[in-house]
DNA sequence: TTTAAATGTAAAGTAAACTTGACTAACCCA
DNA sequence: TGGGTTAGTCAAGTTTACTTTACATTTAAA
């Protein structure tokens, strides 16, 4: 699954740590989650969303059989 | 967080095990999503939404502090 | 009224998301 | 020439999503 995390984050002029902050996650989750080491939880997919003003489906990319 | 997956599973004409197979997950696993005993991933709550037709905002409902 | 399909519970195990902490490197700028 | 800020790695630990198996309960037909 690929994401716009870090693009999204540098648009609003945020650090890292400023995001994770917001989104109350370590700031070890946004380098994991923008490096695409792994996919974020559905509860942090809506709070990256709510920060960001935007749906789901605008920060993630689904891919078939990204598992 | 609230999900509508047995309400939109009936309204298909689905079983439980139906889905789990569509979904490429257990059937343990579609139980326990519509009981509400946790939340899907990222991936599987895309796969819902696609089979469903819909957005994931259409079938979860986020709440702050659901967590 | 019994049988089968659909739904549910419980428990133990694996995999993946997330945390914490310690340490490295690049980039200012004073 | 540092010192602070930002971004990154690595590793070990916790939590949660998901699997598997085995068994119980509800529901609907025959």
């Amino acid at each position: 699954m690929k994401n716009k995390i870090k693009e999204l984050r540098a648009e609003r002029r945020m650090t890292q740590d400023q995001l994770a902050a917001r989104l109350d996650v370590s700031r070890q989750t946004i380098i994991s989650l923008e490096r695409e080491r792994y996919n974020p939880s559905i509860n942090l997919a809506f709070k990256l969303a709510r920060v960001f003003q935007c749906s789901i489906e605008d920060i993630f990319i689904y891919e078939e059989e990204s598992e």
